[in-house]
DNA sequence: TCCGATCTGTAACAAATGCTACAGAACGTC
DNA sequence: GACGTTCTGTAGCATTTGTTACAGATCGGA
């Protein structure tokens, strides 16, 4: 919890706004907000979770732990988006099952559970965002291990550039960084860059990545 | 699709019980059975969805296949469950984005995406299911993930055995079908199961795996 | 400018998984 | 019983990823 650096707020966000004055009323009540720096952990495993997660700025990681210390990113959560792990927690009583912490500086609101559980049976909005929260997830679970089961880490990894390039086609992280995100190591990342390197298809540097040209490296991808 | 074998309605599950009248006639309204012999294929990846499929009786499996050919499944829907995918399709127009076989005799219930749409509106049971749905796929899919970046395939394996035996301990699988769930090939499933056998876990057998003691092999397992 | 911390690049070796090829065993059908 | 199909067991080799160990480059702060 640092301080106050966004003023970015929960009633920014399309599904919070022009709620019936009672949701409104239930919405304030308990209605708290939370700022991270980038890499504070935010909920760790295991733990209770006392309400639903609203990212109003920055973006959150969710990500498991290996028993050697690996780290792997299962999705991210934007500005406007709910954290649907949390929403299951309080929907169903269970502990957070993996690890998140705040990619970037971040700003979420946290509803508690009674009074979520209140809005989404009054309010269609609330209960789309819900069900849209949830799609959003499986679907990028889903997209996620069939990456993991269909491609070999090179391809991941060039898939992973393309994904979090800049419009300059810039990636600012270090090897590392990328590693923890697919779920490897530093080392397996610098081999695969420097044959991304030597194809042409990027130049390396000092935490970042420069890729040449964007479509000739899609295309080197292939299906998958 | 099959002769009828199985009478399981949609009545036999409880959240469509008790219904309101108008929910019922609007539940009745379009509502169409679908019978599939184990190994059928029910749905194919990037085809349309027309509706909500609920598992009245048997086993659906979803699944992802790579380039190369392999398969693995990503999660099973069992009866009284519904798809979360096809929810997720006629929630947002999508095409589906895994391919579903029965994986034993299966009898499914469709709702076309209109009716399901407004039993969600008006149905608190039918709501939950939703969340529920997406709740279950959502942790299960995290758990798989989780498992493929944090496990070698022969802890994999292990565990596989273990929650797919019977009470007496029998896997009546073959060890391609193993490999088909775990994303990998016969050969690698056979010598991990070799290796399983000679510490004296398992006993192999056409079509057929026994533990020999669960409890020591979930030991040995160890941690994930 | 110097120094410490962190990141990158690389090599060698190990471990895990995949591929190819066979032989033999186990079933079910005729 | 014979035969065809499918499954299991296995070996050898290839590929991919992980581990260990270093050296050098790059930054930021004092």
């Amino acid at each position: 919890m640092e301080n106050p650096k966004s003023t970015a707020g929960i009633t920014d966000i399309e599904t919070f706004q022009n709620l019936a004055p009672e949701s409104r009323t239930v919405l304030a009540r308990g209605l708290r907000y939370f700022e991270y720096q980038k890499g504070s952990l935010v909920l760790e495993k295991g733990r209770r979770v006392s309400g639903a997660y609203v990212v109003a700025s920055g973006q959150l990681r969710v990500f498991t732990i290996s028993p050697d210390g690996n780290e792997a990113t299962l999705y991210l959560i934007n500005p406007g988006e709910t954290c649907v792990l949390a929403l299951n927690c309080i929907f169903n009583d269970l502990l957070y099952p993996a690890w998140v912490e705040a990619g970037a500086t971040t700003r979420i609101a946290v509803i508690p559970g009674t009074e979520f559980r209140m809005l989404f049976e009054r309010e269609p909005k609330i209960r789309n965002m819900t069900v849209q929260a949830f799609s959003t997830i499986v679907f990028r679970l889903m997209a996620e291990l069939e990456d993991v089961h269909s491609s070999k880490l090179d391809q991941r990894l060039a898939r992973f550039l393309l994904l979090h390039a800049s419009t300059d086609g810039k990636v600012q992280m270090t090897q590392q960084e990328i590693a923890s995100h697919l779920g490897t190591t530093r080392e397996v990342i610098a081999r695969s860059l420097r044959q991304l390197a030597s194809a042409g298809h990027i130049q390396t540097g000092r935490n970042r990545i420069v890729i040449n040209d964007p479509r000739k490296l899609a295309e080197s991808v292939g299906g998958r």
